[in-house]
DNA sequence: ATTAGCACTCAACGCGAGTGAGTGCTAATG
DNA sequence: CATTAGCACTCACTCGCGTTGAGTGCTAAT
């Protein structure tokens, strides 16, 4: 059982699960013979097979068909048997296109971003701009709207731009909103926007007295203008490449699928374990989710500027994915996004 | 053939539509006169089905098959025999319910509204924001960031905040800005984006001469940062409620359709006729568009706040849609968000 | 250890009979 | 003369059954 694997047991499975990827239908014991140079016959490989089945690598969904990887088969694949090979200078020059981002917003960007992941790698994209809690504070400004409304515009040190309008029921002068501005914009920069809420919390909580009128309002008026959650921002992209794999050609399987697709909160999720790690993370199957997308792989990556925020982006196809082309996609991907967030700082 | 319907072929054709649109089942003469109370017996109601089908209101998938409507027969029902009945009091407060929106910026009031449609229908929610370039400017803001990079803030007549970062090249001092703010607000105002543009080309181009510095750097910044086009925004809901619809059981067609339902420019297309008309409208089966939603019904009705922006919105589900349902569900969701827009402002 | 040979398994395919919902036509009916 | 009962006919759908063939596992020979 725990016994490693010999050199032509690896050999073997590695050609079985690459097949498998290839045309989706189980690998017979003569097809492997055939499609690749082995010095051995079928019934040799034979042997072999029902070994890799013993260990769990290997599944026959009856009898007289072929044999299929397990779940078990493709972590080990992934882990010991795949070598990523780098990416071809053709998706390099693909991706890195400096055309197909120039002049766009930061939404657009991610959508981009999304739809090139698809578009290359042929499943489907996805990408978590970063969030704007965890970004770090740059700049508050306060534009006076009609009717004593006013608009308030964050600025993050990775130039990310939020704003949101307010209604403080006091109607400020501009004398006054300039100085409400010069006092938080000289007090807060430096600090992520959670920090900055925690911050605002306190200083209203504990030291009302120590505040002059100026500085009180200052804080008032913040901490309204960072009242409600600012949600995730997911992006989509290339869902019906789902449809295209045979793997969710039943109904049923489709559906699930297309719905967690559809669901933001689940993306999230889906995503969110990947935040703080570094490098390419590969989930399996039942590794990726508890059954929300079932016979799914997830591919993940975070990305990040120099100045601290932080987003995901990965692919998500069945678990008999190309993972030998799409890991490098993520990776090379996640750098570009990157190095992308500086330029726009 | 041109000859007009009497009322028994009216209430048969009737009677088939509902029932098929319920059933998604071919409709056989028996099943007409077991479930309405028409006092006929089957076989009458089958020479009034032959007479419907020469007239081209009806088809029959095979000789031993019931009969189903031609679009023809959709055409006519949703014309002549359809009585649209108010909003249920269910639906009406499901939809005019505050809490679902409060406090929500623009997009995600767009999103839930998408939601809303999709979820009450259960066919697919479309909306189409109100296209900035067609609102009406109101005022416009600069804000210094770092290194001579200027964030411009445009808000609209409808309370609609778009912003941009521009690099102008020269490092204005917070005086200048002022004055060119004012410049700007003083002359711009009352114009739609789109007119903006063309006065400021137009000064740019025409009266180079008259104007001051500070006035031509007023225009040369805002010309800056209207450039490009601001794409529309189109919000998509419920995409797998389409794969729920037995009409869409094979492969094809849905590939087809959710395609089209990720393409943002496909579904501009389908919106932007209804852009200007008024009320409700639907487009049956080949009147949504040339097969690229092949099978689909399309109801839309625009939107607009009393201060002239304009949206779209609507549900798209197959042509066996249940109209008498979506039909006011539509009308009342678009004049809510009418409201939602002047509550904004 | 490897391989040839062979019996066995089982999904997939094709075929034909049976079933039943539905039709169109004709003749009877009020 | 519109309506209806009766009847032969059509045809998708289902089920059972034999055939096919790819693939396996086991055993004996190399």
């Amino acid at each position: 059982m725990g016994a490693p694997l010999n050199e032509r047991s690896q050999n073997i499975l590695e050609a079985i699960i690459e097949d498998y990827i290839h045309t989706a239908e189980p690998v017979g014991s003569r097809a492997i013979t055939t499609r690749h140079a082995f010095h051995l016959s079928p019934a040799t490989v034979r042997n072999v097979m029902a070994d890799l089945e013993d260990m769990g690598f290997l599944a026959s969904p009856h009898t007289s068909a072929g044999r299929i990887p397990t779940e078990k088969g493709y972590q080990y694949y992934v882990e010991s048997l795949l070598q990523i090979r780098d990416l071809s200078e053709e998706f390099r020059s693909c991706i890195d296109d400096d055309t197909r981002f120039a002049g766009k917003c930061m939404e657009d960007v991610m959508q981009e971003v999304g739809n090139l992941l698809s578009g290359i790698s042929s499943y489907t994209g996805l990408v978590m701009a970063p969030r704007f809690n965890s970004t770090i504070f740059r700049q508050i400004e306060f534009v006076r709207l009609s009717q004593g409304r006013l608009l308030v515009i964050f600025v993050s040190e990775s130039g990310l731009v939020q704003n949101k309008v307010i209604e403080p029921g006091i109607d400020f002068s501009a004398r006054e909103l300039e100085s409400i501005t010069n006092y938080l914009n000289h007090r807060l920069p430096g600090m992520t926007i959670t920090q900055v809420r925690e911050r605002i919390a306190f200083e209203l909580r504990e030291e009302k007295t120590r505040l002059n009128k100026i500085q009180k309002q200052a804080f008032e008026l913040s901490d309204k203008a960072l009242q409600g959650d600012i949600a995730e921002q997911v992006y989509v992209a290339g869902t019906s490449r789902m449809l295209e794999q045979p793997d969710f050609a039943s109904h049923d399987s489709m559906m699930r699928i297309m719905r967690t697709l559809e669901s933001k909160q689940q993306l999230i999720e889906l995503l969110d374990s990947s935040q703080s790690a570094s490098g390419v993370q590969i989930f399996i199957g039942s590794q990726a989710s508890d059954s929300k997308i079932e016979g799914c792989s997830l591919i993940t990556a975070p990305f990040s500027g120099q100045n601290g925020a932080v987003g995901t982006l990965g692919v998500i196809g069945p678990v008999r994915m190309n993972y030998s082309q799409v890991i490098p996609i993520v990776d090379f991907t996640a750098s570009l996004v990157g190095r992308l967030l500086d330029r726009e700082s």
